[in-house]
DNA sequence: GATGAATGAGGCTTCATTCAT
DNA sequence: GATGAATGAAGCCTCATTCAT
């Protein structure tokens, strides 16, 4: 079936557009990026793009929900129900720490698209966020089930240690830290949150 | 003689046109916000904003250093040295809420210059940044004087408070939280951070 | 496949443009003359103009090559080496009067290019002054080898014969004379410079 | 009567714009000046200009009516009758190159006028070419009647002077000759013009 | 009279998108 | 299907001019 081969270049071509575009928007965000160039830097003709996908917005679109299936899978398998919460949660912490240096056109994409101001992107952005709290939710459910919680609010908590994880590597990161030093601190950050939700709240 | 403008009224102007153009920049970002429609909606003419400012890049620049300021006056007023570590961190919670549910233009602002990619915006937001965690290490280093704190990485911790403050708030809204919600779980949240600093890190 | 515009089509074109843009600038001055009406005049969009030039000013500057290039051309035919030096000048004289008003729009650019105030153009109308005088200079160092000039100084000589026929003429059709006029005085005109270039200067 | 003195003070105060004026007029041409600048050059402010000035058109027309005036009082000197009628030209070469070297402003704006596009610019130049023409006739007439020119056409024989001296000065100006150089060329220059005239054409 | 703050028309240029080949 | 030449809407910024003081 010549259809199958088809279906399967045309997928890969897609892929290799968003790849490039990603490049191009991680660098200069939505709007300073430009078509031309990015059509150029993937080699292919600028009209191509438009064949691929209806207009810049749709394609950053779809390269954000692609970026966002990256990303969720690396959360998967670090959150994967082996070890215990702190180690769990450490794999978390070290696995955003990667992500934020080695993948940091990614990360970049989806924070600017997370803070930005565009609503489609934010609403996309939102929907990965979500995701990320229902996992780590799932997890905390267990802990508590485990006897390894106290703490009652569990969507309060999957908050605190996303923001203990994502956002201190974010920042972290912004005022100059490298992915090393930061690493170090996986283990006592995440044992302060660990303890702490090892308590009753009063 | 010409029309005597004070300095006051030349300094209300300015201030008058940058609350405009937050609310523009807030809304569409710096690229998609548009000098005419910002000149139209501060009641003036459109070349009167280069009367006052270079050009758009440096209002934008103007703008949020403006917006630090007014954040920076409120975190030190939240984190003044009175009552417990527990007190001042709750009261930079409870702060940060009322920001992002108040002056939500001014926070969105100050997001996305932090984690969008035009350098010159995040080389200010950054120091902005730096700020907030010098201030909450001065409180934190109080705290270990006091023995209300054994966690070594004072630097660390202090992005800890930070990320489990603002981020914790900013994912919070952006999943949909109300400000009265999120208010409730300040005690609760600071509790977590301040019994984990608490504890001697192993 | 893109639509197959071969390298002829592109520069003809460009000449087109060319074209439109000398009638326009020759009109109003490089200041005055507006993208968008050449555009118009030319028949294709404004954006197109930018494919084919990187600016305004380059788009003058390309122009005024070109207009060089012909004047250029018509000079060396008219000092073609045949016949007297008088009549070689006056030949010169009568492609002057011709090229004054026959093709008053490139003579305009260039004279508003020699003498206006722009260094670029300046630069570029004088490298086309400098090729005039060349060529005049070698036909009066033929002069002086058949022993029809005892003028000793030949670039001075040449100055001479370039102000008695281009400013001349310039001069004449300022003040309103016609191509008529102007080309019945060629004769006794060049006749008084080639004689006084015949007697050796005291 | 304090008219009067208020009469002069006005009246200096409109040659000081004139000559700032004509600085920048000169160094920018018409479109680049900039009336904020010559304001401020002139130590006066900017509406000031615009009670001596209908608006930039009239400035710049009226410097040019007193450029004209000036050169015209320099030409009338050079060509008083004393001496030869070599002596005389001689005199008006060396005049004008003096004014080229020292009065460079000048000089330039009024031939920008004289070959530029702007209309009423050039109708006033051409003004003050005719009167140019109309002097150096005189002598000629003079000249004929003492029997030193012999050549028909005065007008022509006018013109002929003119670029002699004018023209010839600005070219050789503008290839990068200096005053001195120039200077040197006077008397072989007007030489040859005066001997061809002496000459009945034929 | 003098001033300069305010104005807004006007113009160059960019770039997403279209469509003939 | 692929291409890139062509398009024109859109926006920043300048600067001559006005007019309240």
């Amino acid at each position: 079936m010549p259809k199958i081969v088809s279906e399967e270049t045309r997928e890969a071509t897609r892929r290799h557009i968003m790849r490039q575009a990603a490049k191009e928007f991680a660098r200069l965000g939505f709007d300073q990026a430009n078509i031309n160039l990015i059509a150029e830097q993937a080699g292919i003709g600028k009209g191509t793009i438009y064949l691929y996908f209806e207009n810049k917005r749709e394609l950053f679109l779809a390269m954000l929900r692609s970026i966002a299936q990256d990303q969720l899978s690396i959360i998967r398998t670090a959150l994967a129900p082996e070890g215990s919460l702190q180690q769990r949660i450490e794999r978390l912490f070290l696995a955003f720490a990667r992500l934020a240096a080695e993948e940091g056109d990614s990360f970049n994409v989806y924070m600017s698209a997370l803070y930005g101001v565009n609503r489609a992107f934010k609403t996309e952005a939102v929907r990965l966020l979500r995701d990320y709290l229902a996992i780590i939710s799932l997890m905390l459910e267990e802990g508590k089930a485990h006897g390894e919680i106290q703490y009652e609010n569990v969507e309060s908590a999957a908050l605190l240690v996303l923001s203990s994880t994502e956002a201190y590597i974010l920042s972290a990161q912004a005022i100059g830290l490298t992915e090393q030093a930061i690493a170090r601190q996986a283990s006592a950050v995440v044992q302060i949150i660990v303890q702490g939700l090892a308590v009753k709240s009063t």
